[in-house]
DNA sequence: ATTATGCATACTTATTTACTAGGGTATAAA
DNA sequence: TTTATACCCTAGTAAATAAGTATGCATAAT
């Protein structure tokens, strides 16, 4: 499977986030809470979406999370890149495989490429915001 | 990942049997040669795609495996969800998932369903005679 | 200074993957 | 009818990955 609850679980804690309104400082301990996820386990989480710019950090009390940009800018694409690594469906899409001894001979190299754009074209065409809409 | 070496090599081994000819009678021996797989792990993928009646098995001395239908009519994704059980990207989403305790708070169903038809329109839009093409 | 929060790293455990092993069973050539 | 060939079935296992825990430090508001 190709979305593990590291992905999943970034995804909640993001919308979580958003839900709390727009420019709130979100601290991980009520993320858990709400979402009944580890504090520790968030903490991790929180770390990638860090590196990759899609998160804001507030140390000390009143500290906690806050998106770096409005949520309708924020791709759930992503997200899951930030959480998982990669969404490439197959090894050898990734970007540390270097290259592939089979390459010249493998017939399927092209459909996976093309199963690879299909996954990234819709996880970028959905944002945050398109997730808030309540039921 | 979604794609294990499972659902791969099923479709190398599939491959390999259209490439010898539509009706030609393959044995094992000769795919695990051409494709450095062994037969033991090829015989297990073999018969889950028997079961899943996409190909047809010859017993006997000079016996095999042929493409149940032509390779034309054979959707890639047909492949990949026989070996692999599922080419759904998230557990929730599985047959024998069951009914989501949080299903009515999730705000992120319906876009892994989305995620999941994406990835089922394009493998079902291959087939293996596109996969056949000589470079 | 105290305390609530994030930050960083390491460790542990459970699950899944990717095979391997060793038998069986059916078939058809000889 | 013998026998080689090849499919069929079930277990077992080592390696990798995933999932979660634990410990301690850094920072900033009070």
């Amino acid at each position: 499977m190709m979305i593990s609850t590291k992905g999943r679980y970034a995804l909640r804690m993001m919308i979580d986030f958003a839900q709390q309104g727009e420019n709130a400082c979100v601290p991980l301990r009520e993320v858990a809470r709400r979402q009944s996820i580890s504090v520790k386990y968030l903490e991790q989480l929180a770390s990638l979406l860090v590196q990759a710019a899609i998160l804001r950090s507030v140390r000390g009390p009143k500290g906690g999370y806050v998106l770096a940009a409005p949520a309708a800018d924020i791709k759930v694409g992503s997200i899951l890149r930030a959480a998982e690594g990669t969404c490439a469906p197959v090894a050898c899409l990734e970007d540390d495989f270097g290259v592939c001894p089979r390459r010249s001979e493998c017939e399927t190299i092209a459909f996976w490429e093309g199963l690879g754009q299909a996954i990234e074209n819709y996880v970028d065409s959905v944002t945050l915001a398109d997730l808030l809409i309540k039921k």
